[in-house]
DNA sequence: CGGTCACTTGAGGACATTCAATGACCGTGG
DNA sequence: CCACGGTCATTGAATGTCCTCAAGTGACCG
């Protein structure tokens, strides 16, 4: 039977297979026999408060972690000292990927609130890569598709149009809350105006200014940290637009 | 003994020992046995023509492509019917990772000259994967970086300075080339204005404009596709500057 | 209750876009 | 060989979006 280190932190049986995450993360299409291997060598940490660093640029890339609870921010400092927001990280999401070629952390990971990760060691879950075939296929899966938001995330940032950026952000985020059971509709923003306008690209002025536009068009409810969305039909719309010419001038489709 | 059909198209003996871009492809920190295996299941297809298309979005996945010679642009249509450049693949780089998490492609791939590529058929490459840990932990590596660079390049987009980007994009395409043994200083833009505006989020005419403009400050020499970098350092500055208040204003290097 | 911080709101300005026209290059066909 | 039409690139002028600067409001905390 497993050697039990990852237990007696929460009173958790297994780490994996009790947890609700558990077709979102890493055990997504690992058999059952398989997951066994794979709790064996995950570690649970201690919350991390508000704030923490998770890890820093330089620090040697030792783990891969999971979101279990909670939500975690990545960002890099660009040339210039200015800080460059890269992610926002919920449930279920694994966090240090673009360590792995270089053994080193280029970006900062820091907890928006409080939370609780899974850590993975990086070289044992390599050597459990190569003995499970199943493991290995999800991890290039995983990267993968981490590739493919990024590249989305491109395709975002270079249409100009903030409010589809805003818009198209919040749907994301909209999105991923569904999937980890909680409300489509209605969220909180753990992060603050500064981070998504970072993140976005836009002025932190800008982001605020979007958000009582928005309201004003009935397409959302927002108070302070607390989101509804409402008309998800208008948000997609706004998302998909790219131009100047979209807004209020009567929607032409596209 | 191993079947030839890679060979004998191009009168090579093998597909990667030979290869000048052996350090930079699949093959780096993968050693001299493994690598028989690996050529093994490499496939050489006959070189595409200017505009050929490598795969198209919804094409199922059947195998990874290393670019061999040439270059290759890829590009996914967004939600409002627009064409979205998502990259340039120079020899040595592969494409279509971001198709293993589907297995479907999400994107166009297409040669932007006559181009040759290898052709690695995925199924074997994940099995071969799962016996050379070697080959297994180069392929994370390989994806880990392009993670990395993705995140790079948002860094990029969120910058709002249309100077910014093109001077970090023509000094990326400066080292690459370097890479592959070809001028740091002198290469040809196998990409029309169009595309080069496109991948950076910007108008035809900015780019046009901004090529001019550093030409007029002496950074570089530019002739319909040749381009000549004069002022690297320059080049650099202008790379590193985020804001409006940083062209010829004199530099607070940031 | 006064302080700090994050967010909001307003006014002005800068940069990049849009629209429009000219110019360079290329293949085709006379 | 030269004329022609097409595509791509450049250049100019005007508009617009988003940023910057600055002040104001509200929440949270000691």
């Amino acid at each position: 039977m497993p050697t039990s280190n990852i237990i007696d932190l929460h009173g958790l049986k297994k780490a994996c297979s009790n947890c609700s995450l558990h077709d979102l993360c890493i055990p997504m299409g690992v058999s059952d026999q398989e997951l066994d291997a794979l709790e064996r060598i995950i570690n649970r940490r201690r919350p991390l408060q508000r704030g923490e660093y998770l890890y820093r640029p330089g620090d040697r890339m030792q783990a891969l972690y999971a979101v279990r609870a909670g939500s975690v921010k990545t960002s890099s400092i660009s040339d210039d000292g200015l800080e460059q927001v890269t992610g926002f990280h919920l449930p279920g999401e694994l966090l240090g990927l673009d360590a792995i070629s270089d053994g080193i952390h280029p970006c900062t990971a820091r907890a928006l609130e409080t939370t609780s990760v899974c850590e993975i060691p990086y070289d044992r879950l390599e050597d459990l890569a190569g003995q499970v075939p199943g493991l290995q296929r999800q991890l290039f899966r995983i990267m993968s598709r981490e590739i493919q938001f990024d590249e989305h995330l491109m395709t975002l940032l270079g249409k100009k149009s903030s409010e589809a950026r805003l818009a198209a952000f919040l749907l994301s985020l909209s999105k991923r809350f569904g999937e980890r059971g909680f409300s489509r509709q209605e969220f909180n923003l753990t992060m603050s105006r500064n981070d998504i306008a970072n993140y976005l690209g836009l002025a932190v002025e800008t982001v605020s200014r979007l958000f009582t536009r928005f309201q004003q068009l009935g397409l959302l409810e927002v108070n302070r940290k607390l989101v509804q969305l409402i008309d998800m039909e208008g948000m997609h719309q706004m998302a998909g637009a790219h131009g100047p010419e979209t807004l209020e001038k009567g929607g032409r489709g596209g």
